[in-house]
DNA sequence: ACCCATATTGCAACAAGTTGCAAGTGCAAT
DNA sequence: ATTGCACTTGCAACTTGTTGCAATATGGGT
């Protein structure tokens, strides 16, 4: 058995103190849970649903499809992550990190970036201003072609 | 520009020659696609892959999914149509309207609204100029909260 | 330590798509 | 009308999620 000791644990979510954020909303704390939260804890960035499940089968192989997503539900309740979906329409999970921030995917290439809060203004701004519209910046996914996809550029 | 008043029954795609502009790319004509054109020519706006089939199927009820998936592809390759993915990751087609445009859905009360290239210009524009990122109006979903579903104006 | 209310789990069925492949068919040339 | 190529279809298996329900387990109270 290897011994768990401090893995470099990150700054990210407060992942340390989940089950007394469960506790204090009525929600329990399961061998379940306490499995996908440490898959969680040591994923960095972007995670789709099916990755989190493999991932969470290396820890323990009986790990229940429904019952991670039931659990990462409860998560996205909490606040502790997000989701949004790729361009291929897929849930795509997203720790949450220091600030909340959107997607940029290339059809062509593949590439995914990140929007983060100044970039993104542009639309956030204008759909309160004309709609009264609160854009959820960490939904977003904005797909399109990159600079180095570009027709001009590509030839 | 900003009066596009008249959105009725307006030029929309050119149904009657789409079996043309197969023909062009080298593409067929055939039984099952007669079908999925005839529903397309009578429907107006938004529509999920599940509701065409369904559609399809009253047209004839041995429709195939994949088949209708398939065919949705090709024509959206001619750029009869487009997809986006709503709030819940599932495939949205549009029939190809005058313009493109992208979409605005309250996670709230689940309305939506069709964004027009005027409205979003600033995302095209700001990503054009920062990344040189050409954005996919057509495919951008933007989720949120509406001004009617506001916390300040609901409490 | 025991109880109990109810939050969770596991399971199976279902829904929306996607994909590989062999059989079928449109259509342009002959 | 016939032929042939390769585009299409139908089918079945598979992927990603979601949902209803009965059985189980968590955690506060005693």
């Amino acid at each position: 058995m290897s011994s768990n000791s401090s893995y470099g644990a990150a700054p990210r979510a407060d992942w340390p103190n989940v089950r007394q954020q469960l506790r204090a909303h009525g929600l329990r704390w399961t061998p379940q849970r306490r499995t996908l939260i440490e898959v969680l804890a040591r994923t960095d960035g972007h995670v789709t649903g099916a990755g989190l499940i493999e991932r969470c089968r290396a820890v323990d192989p009986a790990t229940i499809p429904s019952t991670v997503y039931r659990t990462l539900d409860v998560l996205e309740g909490l606040g502790l992550l997000s989701h949004s979906h790729g361009a291929d329409g897929r849930e795509e999970f997203h720790v949450q990190p220091l600030a909340a921030h959107g997607h940029l995917h290339c059809d062509s290439c593949g590439t995914t970036w990140e929007i983060m809060a100044d970039e993104a203004a542009a639309v956030v701004d204008s759909m309160q201003r004309s709609r009264g519209f609160a854009v959820d910046l960490s939904h977003l996914s904005v797909a399109g072609r990159c600079a180095g996809c570009s027709p001009e550029l590509a030839g």
